[in-house]
DNA sequence: GTCTATATGGGGATAGAC
DNA sequence: GTCTATCCCCATATAGAC
């Protein structure tokens, strides 16, 4: 029972200090060594559960995209009304200043260059926006009207976290929400 | 004469490739020697007009943003009336798959951990924002309404790159767009 | 499965000749 | 001002013992 136990607790801290440092650096600017620092397990480690840093990255960036779908879809898919779904959505909070830990991955090359980390985060926009049409539609939109107004409360929460961090001032992501949430409730 | 004259042009072409090379993949993952090979100059002459990559990043970092902002300028100060200005500016044209030349290095900790660079990018957001800001409150708006619109507006187009990169669709910035647009429109 | 030792290549920069 | 040669360090592994 000790060596499963203790194979286990290397691979997930491996995992676990991946997902921080990918968010806090990127994928490119974070080495192996970081890693390894920052999880406490032996180089020998790494290289047996990960034979390489795509691997690892694979590994981590699907671990991070996991969880925030289901953060996301606890408040898409609550009993709601729909429109207080988005809005809920939009409100999160959030830490501005950080940036989102996976569209952040969008402006990093050694993400962009290796398809399957680009299949991992195309498949999280690819589902929050599905999922943000399907609310909107039930509002009574059309489908194309319904397509753009998700694309454009998606491009909202990654373009405030841009802004946030470019002005060093995190309510710069509250104030794009609170204005795209205000044009949206005097539509309807 | 031929001294000065080639003096300026080595320059030039460094901070021309340095610019083209940030905007493609960000200044931590750009070297000094792909910015020489692009460039065609020497290694000798990198190092003469710019000691350091921090000072060659601040030189081509802030000719992005000047270029960028004198186009901003173009058209928000152009005649038309108010809201018209924000949409011209909302709907020129971007090459949304290569992302934001200056939007992108928030992504950047090559960029972020640098006081001078940070400075730069800062520097283009507030001018931006307070220049829609104004242009909101042209259209009979009050001041705080006008600057969370403004902030939604930026950041239409910084998540619109975002999510044109991340589903590797041009048409998901535009969408985006027409989906702010959208609402603006109606609203007013 | 985990460890230590080692290897190759490139990043960022310096030295000194021309 | 520009060139070539050189330097040190770290990123990314690989090798083979324990």
């Amino acid at each position: 029972m000790v060596t499963p136990m203790n194979t286990a607790a290397a691979r997930d801290r491996l995992v676990d200090a991946a997902q921080d440092l990918f968010a806090a650096q990127g994928v490119g600017a974070t080495s192996p060594r970081a890693v390894l620092a920052a999880s406490g397990v032996g180089q020998g480690s790494l290289y047996h559960h990960f034979p390489t840093k795509h691997d690892l990255a694979v590994a981590a960036v699907g671990a991070t995209v996991d969880d925030a779908l289901a953060r996301a879809f606890r408040t898409l898919d609550s009993g709601s009304p729909a429109l207080e779904r988005v809005i809920a959505y939009l409100e999160r909070p959030r830490d501005a200043l950080a940036g989102c830990r996976i569209g952040r991955h969008t402006a990093d090359q050694a993400v962009m260059d290796d398809d399957g980390l680009r299949d991992v985060l195309t498949a999280y926009f690819v589902r929050l926006l599905a999922a943000l049409t399907t609310i909107f539609r039930e509002t009574g939109l059309p489908d194309d009207v319904a397509r753009d107004r998700a694309h454009a409360a998606l491009a909202i929460i990654q373009g405030g976290y841009v802004l946030a961090r470019a002005t060093q001032d995190p309510d710069a992501l509250t104030a794009a929400v609170r204005g795209f949430v205000g044009l949206l409730d005097r539509h309807q």
